[in-house]
DNA sequence: TGTACATCAGTGAACGCGCGTTCACTGATGTAC
DNA sequence: TGTACATCAGTGAACGCGCGTTCACTGATGTAC
């Protein structure tokens, strides 16, 4: 069978989907080519089409996720003011929702120990994605605040943190309690006080 | 051969260092039984008169790992007033050798990704350890703290999340700097201001 | 208009490799007689 | 005191399995003539 022009386009897109959930949810080195094959509806051998091989799928995959995360968190804030959206992320961010879903969650909170063990190209993936978001953080700070890239650094490491520490209690009562106050206190240290 | 009566527990305690290390540097999934004893100056055959398979061998190595990781902090913070405790445990834990030694380094900081894919026995030694080490800090904040238990998840959250965030960063010295700020303001936070 | 050919995304068998696990075996030493 | 045997931590070959990757092949359709 011949394909039309962007037929291929969009099984690589399909593909690359796939990879970008199957990676957050279970790790670089715990996805496999076929099953992230079998998931885009292919046989494994048609992979090599696409990509060179399974660390180029990696790469595009971790820029894939951080690309749906933050455009997930730019419609969760669209048209609000700074000190809105700040809030309105926190309040996306830290939840049982996320907490329970890490297959389209944040990277940051889904794959921050396997990172720094894969190879240079995977790596700098991640670290331009880090890097993305806590620019856009930033962005949502008040101009007058001092160091604001360091307290957004600050606030990502604190809700990625809890995010990942809440997925480590398994009472989902419990772990909701731990979020619903880390909400309060990162709003608070936001100096947004609900 | 025979050998000693304790000869057969000081071995086991030599692979279960060797995995303690091994899993934290390269994540339970990441490590090899073979490597493991290798590492312990064994081959692979041997392993099974120590443990019923690796994944009894990872759960013991990670109560392993939490235990190692809790000694150190108790050595670090040893005879002091708990302010001061609390400061000294910043100031070892969010720092450039912490982040450049996953393999001797905080579970929590290091692992927190992975754990939740493991089976239940490994999850729950992993939570096992991260609550005795909310245990621990909360234990140290003033008795007077509303919500100590909150505020100490809270302060391991961040305090994990910036030292793995840190870890995504390549640049040393902006790594050392979000490192530096973040401890001046974990410590702000924690009413500790220097 | 009809026919032979080129194209190329996708198929599926096969590869080498590393893994966890099994198991027959080793060999130094304690024990029974 | 001397000898045959039992013990058992550790060895290393072998297993089945899943992985990433390769490659000869398929077959629908556009193109050349």
């Amino acid at each position: 069978m011949r394909y039309s022009d962007t037929h291929k386009q969009e099984t690589r897109d399909k593909v690359l989907k796939a990879a970008a959930k199957a990676v957050r949810a279970k790790g670089p080195d715990g996805v496999g080519v076929a099953e992230i094959m079998a998931e885009a509806g292919l046989t494994h051998g048609g992979f090599y089409a696409h990509f060179p091989n399974k660390e180029a799928l990696i790469v595009a995959a971790i820029d894939e996720a951080f690309g749906q995360s933050g455009r997930r968190f730019g419609r969760a804030t669209a048209g609000m003011a700074p000190a809105q959206a700040l809030a309105a992320f926190v309040d996306f961010y830290v939840t049982l929702e996320h907490r329970a879903h890490p297959e389209r969650g944040c990277p940051v909170a889904g794959l921050s120990s396997d990172l720094p063990r894969q190879g240079a190209p995977v790596r700098e993936a991640y670290e331009r994605g880090v890097r993305r978001m806590i620019e856009r953080i930033a962005g949502w700070l008040p101009e007058t605040t001092p160091d604001r890239d360091s307290l957004a650094a600050s606030l990502v490491a604190e809700m990625s943190g809890t995010v990942a520490l809440s997925r480590a209690i398994s009472d989902e009562a419990e772990a909701g309690r731990l979020l619903a106050e880390a909400r309060d206190r990162i709003k608070h240290r936001m100096g947004i006080v609900q």
